[in-house]
DNA sequence: ATGGCTGATGAAATCAGA
């Protein structure tokens, strides 16, 4: 028995529907988390996501912008939706699955979409970079999540566009973006210590070693993303302790960001056996 | 050398992404 968990900041769920259908025939997920859906919960296409074989569907939409969305073949034994600094942003969706979705215990998966932050690295200046390192403070001190991933009797996965690149090998140059939002010190901090208060496993990085380079986004700005190879890990997957020895295989489907009307970021598939 | 692009809204231009 295994589980497959994908995560995907899709830019648009209605625009990108075409190829929803494309990451699901190769990842093959048995639960797969969206970002960014820019839907309003009835205007969700859930009759699309249906018919490729996610019955059980947990949103947390808002109209325009920000979103997110858990589709799963397991039904849920229970959803959460997380509210955070007072904004009535829709950025966290967590949905739970019983045993029988195969790790043998429970498990919850905590989907988020962390704000990216504005331009300025300054708080002082720039309140959605403040918005940004609150966010953080506010997820980081959440009892519901620490007592996730404490708990014995279940596991539990954190995943989602987080914002941040926090190794020198989740940048394409680390020198040239420590002062560009994504990458700067203070972020870097605040998701250590988002991670440490699982303490949670950065299950990617126990499958591509740190000193390699692994990126999920690549700039729209770039006329080929592909050529310099100019991206940041920004999307995330990581495991309570009692899970995290159960990865056993990542992709992180590159070949997606080349796609007609592609996402700027691309899916990361884990699977926990 | 990041922003040159992309999407939502609403019907043109602005905001946001990161």
């Amino acid at each position: 028995m295994s589980l497959t968990v994908c995560t995907w900041n899709i830019n648009s769920v209605r625009i990108r529907l075409p190829i929803v259908r494309e990451v699901v025939e190769r990842l093959k997920p048995d639960v797969l988390c969206l970002q960014e859906t820019k839907c309003q919960d009835d205007k969700f296409p859930l009759n699309a996501i249906r018919d490729m074989g996610f019955e059980h569907i947990a949103l947390n939409g808002q109209k325009g912008w920000h979103g997110v969305a858990t589709f799963s073949r397991h039904p849920f034994v229970d959803i959460g939706r997380g509210e955070f600094c007072g904004k009535g942003d829709a950025r966290h969706v967590s949905v739970t699955l019983g045993p029988e979705a195969g790790l043998g215990k429970p498990v919850t998966v905590h989907n988020f979409y962390v704000p990216a932050g504005g331009d300025v690295p300054d708080p002082e200046l720039n309140p959605k970079f403040a918005h940004k390192l609150s966010f953080l403070d506010e997820v980081t001190a959440w009892p519901t999540l620490r007592a996730d991933a404490a708990d014995p009797d279940r596991h539990a996965v954190v995943v989602g566009d987080l914002n941040i690149a926090p190794l020198e090998t989740d940048v394409w140059s680390h020198r040239q973006l420590l002062t560009v939002v994504s990458h700067t010190p203070v972020e870097v901090e605040k998701l250590g210590a988002f991670q440490a208060s699982g303490p949670w496993v950065d299950v990617m990085r126990d499958m591509v070693p740190p000193a390699e380079k692994l990126f999920t986004w690549w700039s729209y700005r770039s006329p080929d993303p592909t050529v310099n190879d100019r991206g940041r890990r920004l999307d995330h997957v990581w495991a309570s302790r009692s899970l995290a020895p159960r990865a056993r295989a990542m992709t992180v489907l590159k070949e997606a960001r080349s796609w007609q009307k592609p996402s700027d970021h691309v899916p990361v598939a884990l699977t926990f056996g």
